[in-house]
DNA sequence: TCTGGGGTCCTAGGACCC
DNA sequence: TCTGGGGTCCTAGGACCC
């Protein structure tokens, strides 16, 4: 088990900065890539975030910035986001003996038993990150995660805003290695709503109590905390002050629920392409399923109108449960789909539906059960099914094989959506990789 | 007039994260 | 006209049990 000093190593605005690698022409431009649908800025370039877009700001509301600013908007390109990813983490890995992958762009590195000075090496590692696949990152260094996460935060916010921070905290800082006055300082500069488990909703409650530094945050009493608000907090100023509470987990744990939704490229109302978007979502999330080895006890569906539009509002969802637990792509497709016959009112502009599998379980724990109806060989038959199929769509492409359910051309998925500024796959497609010209 | 104590399980909702 | 997707954990309250 890893004690610490802990590591965490975040790519700079990393949707951004992946881009940017196969387009250089975006550096020092704002730049923010956005959603699903092209519908709100998920990740944003310094410049953009300079302009004053918000994470999660809708781009009709931003996109006048093209023609003021010179904003360019991208649409999310994930294919590549996670292979630059793989890329990443491989390098950062090297900075200590065990790694948490902890997002896309993160990952915590348990520093425990490293000689020499981390604060040097963190440096190398972060220039070699750099050298090696063009993404810019920040590390922190702490005595436990939450100060980890939080140096990380300082490494950042020094390096885009000078004078918030002393400059030599920019890229690498190492909290660890700051004398106590120096610490306090820092921590007496950075606001509570900053520090990683404090959100909107507490961050408001503690500063209604004067509590508005990370400073006066950590010199809380825990027991105190633990009654006002909550264990998750108390272990949050317990880190803040020092004391380990949040383990490495090396090893992801597999998921308790599986989820498929989206929002649909235009509002749809009628039966039919709702259940064909349902069929798409609950084939998605079998494969999902099937990938991480579990079966499924209960398929929940759901569909619902836009929140934000005017118009009579429709919102509903029905758990339907499995005869028993399985990962059968048709068996779940029916779920699904009888569960959205149950919920569906004609009428309702619906702007997304989605599938969420829930009661996961290991597919090697399967209850025993009296074969009553004799179809023990058709059970077999269709896990060897279920394999041929994964095994077909990952070396030929997703899609390669799918239920009928889901529609066969994609022209008429009146529910398919919206992807107008997306970049070529140029690090998983042959077709797509750039060519450098002497 | 007077109405126990303790425990478990489930669910919905809140809060948080990226 | 246009507002993402996928998760986790905790808590409170109700149902139920002895």
């Amino acid at each position: 088990m890893s004690a610490g000093p802990f590591a965490l190593v975040d790519g700079n605005n990393f949707y951004v900065s992946c881009e940017r690698v196969f387009r250089p022409s975006l550096n020092g431009m704002p730049v923010v890539v956005l959603s699903n649908n092209d519908g709100c800025a998920i990740a944003r370039s310094n410049e953009a975030k300079a302009l004053g877009i918000k994470m999660g700001a809708p781009w009709f509301e931003i996109k006048h910035f093209a023609e003021s600013a010179g904003l360019v908007a991208l649409s999310a390109n994930f294919t590549l986001y996670g292979d630059m990813s793989d890329r990443m983490m491989s390098l950062a890995a090297g900075l200590g003996p065990t790694q948490e992958i902890y997002s896309i762009d993160e990952s915590f590195i348990g520093l425990d038993g490293v000689r020499g000075d981390l604060t040097d090496r963190a440096r190398k590692v972060r220039s070699r990150i750099l050298v090696w696949t063009g993404i810019p990152c920040g590390i922190g260094i702490g005595p436990t995660k939450t100060l980890a996460k939080l140096a990380n935060y300082i490494s950042k916010t020094a390096e885009r805003k000078p004078g918030s921070y002393p400059p030599e905290l920019a890229q690498v800082c190492n909290l660890a290695a700051l004398p106590r006055d120096e610490l306090e300082a820092v921590l007496g500069a950075t606001a509570v709503g900053d520090v990683w488990g404090v959100g909107r909703r507490i961050a408001e409650q503690l500063e209604e109590g004067g509590i508005r530094t990370v400073l006066e945050l950590a010199r809380l009493d825990p027991a105190t905390v633990r009654r006002r608000w909550s264990v998750v907090l108390e272990r949050t100023v317990r880190e803040l002050q020092g004391m380990p509470c949040v383990q490495m987990e090396e090893v992801p744990a597999a998921k308790k629920e599986i989820a498929h939704t989206r929002s649909f490229g235009r509002v749809v109302t009628a039966l039919e392409p709702l259940l064909e978007a349902v069929s798409e979502y609950a084939s998605r999330a079998a494969e999902k399923l099937r990938k991480q080895g579990s079966v499924v006890g209960n398929v929940l569906v759901f569909a619902h109108t836009s929140p934000y539009r005017p118009g009579p509002k429709y919102h509903r969802s029905v758990v339907v449960p499995l005869r028993r637990p399985s990962s059968d792509t048709s068996l779940i497709v029916h779920a699904a789909m009888a569960g959205l016959h149950q919920i569906y009112q004609p009428g309702f502009d619906l702007i997304k539906a989605g599938v969420m599998l829930l009661d996961l379980a290991p597919d090697y724990l399967v209850q025993g059960e009296l074969d009553l109806e004799d179809d023990g060989a058709e059970v077999a038959e269709r896990g060897r099914l279920m394999k041929a199929m994964d095994v077909l769509n990952n070396r030929f492409g997703k899609g390669t094989l799918q239920v009928a359910s889901s529609g066969l051309d994609d022209a008429h998925r009146e529910w398919g959506m919206r992807q107008e500024r997306r970049t070529p796959h140029y690090t998983t497609k042959i077709s797509d990789i750039p060519i450098a010209r002497a």
